[in-house]
DNA sequence: CAAAACCTTACGGAATTCCGTAAGGCTTCA
DNA sequence: TGAAGCCTTACGGAATTCCGTAAGGTTTTG
């Protein structure tokens, strides 16, 4: 079984809970940190001791609080502790579930397990610690379809980042300078428009205020 | 100190943690309800077994699924539960800490105590269960602003449901006709068109996308 | 290798939004 | 009681978006 565990999450309940769920594993040694600098510290301060955690247990999203932050979400964090540190096993537990998410921490940011922090959350989070502990890759059952499910309207990052702008208050003509800037294509903004319009037709969408509503409750942005 | 308790989450480890707090302060008797409609079906059965609940400690986000909901969401809970039961002690512990929300519940849903599930939730939820045990109102020290202070440019009813209905895709034009349709003042499209500009401001949004976007962060919307 | 399909870009007209000004009514204050 | 301030509504012009069509280039398919 692993041997020294980080949890990382701002609420106390999910901490104690995750506590008890290691202890009961016979995990011996177990830390929390409350924000994301505080885990990549422990983790760094760890290695210098020569005593490295060999399991990160963390959530997603974090309270911004008055603290200067580098990684200000679990995603940063999960980002950071995989490029430094290859052999670390990571585990996602969030109640974030959509599947653009899940495949982005599994596939892109390297996390070994996704657990959802679901109704059923402590009963398969004992289970993806051993999964890992095995060196398998974990996935909560109803988020499976996350990895495998190819999706024939795919939405890339290019949409993202132009929803993204168009949330944030941009034209479409500031939109298409920034890409032209950027070398971002394709940047016309004739392409932009049409772009827009395949993504509002997608999810059913009136306008593009409408569509920035639905991207942002499929928390896609 | 309380008799019997219902916790209502959809997290498990916070159902758990919730009840160590409990058991730790000498409630004799703790039930769970996973939704809000579980949870509404406990109390009324209760109250028929003459064993009736003295308090609620409920979540306000629950995770949507494929059941037919008449109350979906904590405060639909709160609201049913306080004017069904008044003397039915409440406690909302919830990750929500936007200010509208904290006044929402407490004042208007009449909730005798709001805990902010932060870093302290676990400390502050034995003191503010004393505190309602007591007879007192308790909320989360970080959000006691919410009650006190009066904001001069406070976002009405009026103002969270025009920006609803630009979210959700309706023009200026159709939201006129639509106020009209139900009576509701000021209608005209300027007077739509001003407001809007007005939140505008208020907000810092470059257009009426962006105003969305800040009022959904903000969780006003 | 050629045709079909798709993507990018441009263009123009219609529709809507943005922006500022103005008039009348209501509320507040001196 | 009257003036000042604010709100609601209307209006018009400028700017932007929406919508459809078209041309050229690239990719895919037979």
């Amino acid at each position: 079984m692993f041997r020294k565990v980080l949890i990382v999450d701002d609420h106390a309940t999910t901490n104690d809970a995750v506590n008890s769920i290691l202890s009961n594993l016979g995990v011996q040694t177990i830390q929390k940190a409350l924000y994301c600098d505080e885990a990549n510290l422990k983790v760094q301060k760890a290695v210098l001791d020569n005593d490295p955690f060999d399991l990160i247990i963390t959530d997603l999203s974090f309270k911004e609080d008055h603290r200067e932050s580098t990684l200000t979400s679990g995603e940063d964090l999960v980002k950071k502790i995989r490029s430094t540190f290859p052999d670390l096993a990571i585990i996602v537990f969030s109640q974030e579930d959509h599947f653009q998410i899940v495949r982005t921490l599994v596939k892109k940011c390297g996390a070994n397990a996704y657990v959802w922090k679901s109704r059923e959350g402590n009963r398969e989070l004992p289970r993806a610690i051993e999964a890992v502990y095995n060196g398998d890759l974990f996935v909560s059952r109803q988020l499976e379809r996350a990895l495998h499910q190819k999706e024939t309207t795919e939405i890339t990052d290019y949409d993202i980042q132009l929803v993204s702008l168009l949330a944030n208050g941009y034209s479409k003509k500031e939109i298409s300078s920034f890409f032209k800037s950027e070398n971002i294509l394709p940047s016309s903004i004739s392409s932009i428009e049409k772009r827009q319009n395949k993504l509002q037709d997608q999810f059913g969408a009136a306008n593009v205020t409408h569509l920035v509503t639905l991207m942002k409750d499929a928390k896609l942005i």
